[in-house]
RNA sequence: GGUGUGGUAGUUCAGCUGGUUAGAAUACGUGCCUGUCACGCACGGGGUCGCGGGUUCGAGUCCCGUCCAUACCGCCA
């Protein structure tokens, strides 16, 4: 038997039982006659001792010991002299009398301990050692218990998991695709599912009626904090619905796993549509922790022979609580911050809201105080606010005024991590114009359905019909999007039109769904939430490296196991493929 | 593809306008220590200053190139 109890386990009510502890050393302390050892496993920590009663030949063992060695010692549970409140068994520890050392340890490269002296490089390197540290455990154990509480509240509902295939077909819309290459078809390739999209609608018309699956999907772009090449998302679909059912069962899942898991509730979701979202906050995933909504002060502010605004589209400003205090250091280096390459604009117009009630802005020349107070009323400044002003194109302009937005929340601590407002953004427009190809893309996916009100505009004016489509949004995070779907191959057929497919084309890529869609299909939708992003909000982390168990890092490379690597020229024979060795 | 930041001991970092033998902390090793728990004390070993080139009497330091890491932009239906 290799343990009796874990390293977590031991109380005072295990006084004088024998036990048997396996796990890691974390450290030793040797003084003089006496030795104590901190044995660690996932549970805890516990106190081994060795002092006058020791045998000499355990005695030597434990001076040979090293951090990180995996030991067994069996000995007596015994009260303490001196108690460690800090740790959980604390007031206990187990005077040695059997050791065993099952595996020795080289020095690890960086010290196994919540502060750890090791940087990011060398952690993700020996990725194993940095999972022994508590504090990245725990994540893992919250993904866990997060996916848990997913599966069962989805259960309940009598949604069923189902596997989907993860050799799929390269379809030439949305991101990058992963390509696996065919031996046994010479020239032809696999790709990696960038989500089982096409599947969950298939299984829809079989008749599931309920499906989810926690499934591992790829793109192949480039990485950001928030972005890896292989993640997991919560996929779900459900038959004869509409868009308020799939709301409801998913704001209730997500109300669920803030419950279950933190312990708090976030109440009901707000709602914006699209061209709400992005008129009162400049883009379509606001950050709700903090207010400082935008105001358009294009109707105001033209036409007063100021050059800079005569000539815009559009004039938006925030308003900054509190900040009229602002020193012109502070307001040259919110400047140069809007000017940078990032964020694009010209540049920034202020105004202060002083005591009295009246504004002093930059632009005071064009501006007389009757004018400016319109300023202050439109974005309901109070005495002692700071109102920041962009201009320019409106489609350039609000995403500026987000920034800005942002840069503000995050200066004033608004940000708070422990602070959780979702909401969901409705009627995203369904398509997009790409200058670059001169030609619509699906703004979600091609088999999302236009509102029908809007079916016309398809052909009439493609980029003013509005979809049934959906996201669900944290904190400035894009959580979850989804979308009530096409289930009729002649609308489907005339999406494929808009997106400029010939039939030919749309029959090679998806012919199979428009196949399935002639033999009854249920109305259906549903929805995709990025699991890592929602278990890294939860953990309160930036980056969602650190909920993964085996990441990859900036450059799409896993830096333990050294991959993406070369293959063996016979192997590449085999798949039919010739490596251009100039690349 | 682009922009910013960084690369110096096992590790995390300091190292000014270029100037003696490149430092600290921690880790590691040895010795002492009977109640430690970030134990303490003493001593010790440990460096291709990412790599290549250039400027200079002299480069960790300045310049150019390159590689790596990281954050962001492009990209991510």
């Amino acid at each position: 038997m290799y343990r009796t109890h874990t390293c977590g386990e031991l109380r005072v009510g295990n006084l004088h039982q024998t036990v048997c502890l396996s796990g890691w050393v974390q450290r030793v302390r040797r003084l003089g006659a006496m030795t104590f050892v901190d044995l660690r496993d996932r549970y805890g920590l516990t106190q081994l001792v060795a002092g006058e009663q020791t045998s000499e030949e355990i005695k030597q063992s434990i001076d040979r010991l090293g951090r990180e060695f995996v030991i067994q010692a069996k000995g007596k549970v015994v009260e303490r002299a001196s108690k460690n409140a800090k740790l959980a068994t604390g007031e206990v520890e187990v005077a040695v009398e059997e050791l065993r050392v099952l595996s020795a340890s080289e020095v690890p490269p960086f010290t196994i301990e919540e502060q750890t002296d090791g940087g990011d490089e060398i952690r993700m390197k020996y990725r194993y050692l940095d999972l022994r540290r508590g504090c990245v455990r725990e994540n893992l154990e919250l993904r866990h218990r997060m996916a848990r509480a997913v599966r069962n509240y989805l259960s309940d509902l009598s949604f069923i998991e189902v596997e989907t295939p993860v050799l799929i077909k390269s379809t030439p819309e949305g991101a990058r695709d992963f390509i696996v290459p065919s031996r046994m078809n010479a020239g032809q390739f696999y790709a990696l599912p960038q989500s089982p999209q096409t599947f969950k609608q298939l299984l829809m018309v079989s008749g599931f009626d309920r499906y989810f699956q926690i499934v591992k999907c790829f793109r192949d772009e480039d990485l950001r904090a928030d972005r890896q090449p292989e993640f997991t998302q919560i996929d779900c679909e459900m038959s004869f619905v509409e868009q308020e059912d799939v709301l409801e069962v998913f704001e209730g899942m997500t109300r669920h796993l803030f419950r279950e898991i933190l312990g708090a509730d976030p109440g009901a979701f707000p709602r914006l549509t699209w061209d709400e979202a992005m008129s009162r906050y400049g883009c379509d995933k606001p950050d709700l922790r903090f207010g400082m909504e935008i105001a358009d002060l294009t109707g105001i502010a033209r036409g007063k022979g100021f050059a800079v605004f005569d000539e815009a589209e559009y004039v938006g400003a925030i308003r900054v609580p509190g900040c009229a205090g602002y020193t012109r250091k502070q307001l040259d280096e919110l400047n140069d911050f809007v000017r940078q390459a990032r964020v694009g604009a010209r540049g920034l117009v202020y105004a202060r809201c002083q005591e009295d009630g009246s504004l002093k802005s930059s632009a005071d020349k064009f501006y007389g105080p009757e004018e400016l107070k319109e300023w202050g009323a439109a974005c309901g400044a109070e005495a002692g606010d700071l109102l920041l002003l962009l201009a320019g194109e409106r489609a350039k302009t609000l995403p500026r005024l987000c920034e800005l937005r942002l840069e503000m929340g995050n200066r004033l601590g608004l940000r708070d991590k422990n602070a959780f407002r979702p909401l969901w953004v409705t009627d995203f427009p369904l398509l997009e114009w790409d200058e670059e190809t001169r030609r619509f893309y699906a703004m979600h996916h091609p088999f999302t359905s236009p509102k029908p009100e809007d079916v016309d505009k398809m052909e009439s004016d493609p980029g003013s019909a509005r979809a049934n489509a959906y996201d669900l949004v944290i904190n400035g995070v894009e959580i979850g999007g989804g979308s009530i779907r096409i289930h009729d191959s002649a609308l489907q057929s005339k999406m494929f039109d808009c997106l400029g497919f010939t039939r030919e084309e749309a029959e090679a890529q998806f012919g199979f769904l428009l196949g399935a869609f002639k033999y009854g299909a249920p109305p259906h939708g549903g929805i995709a939430f990025g699991f890592d992003r929602l278990v890294s909000l939860f953990a309160r982390l930036d980056s969602i490296r650190d909920v993964i168990a085996f990441p990859k890092n900036n450059s799409g490379r896993d830096v333990m196991i050294d991959s993406p690597s070369v293959v063996s020229a016979a192997q590449l024979s085999e798949l039919h493929i010739n490596v251009n060795p100039q690349e």
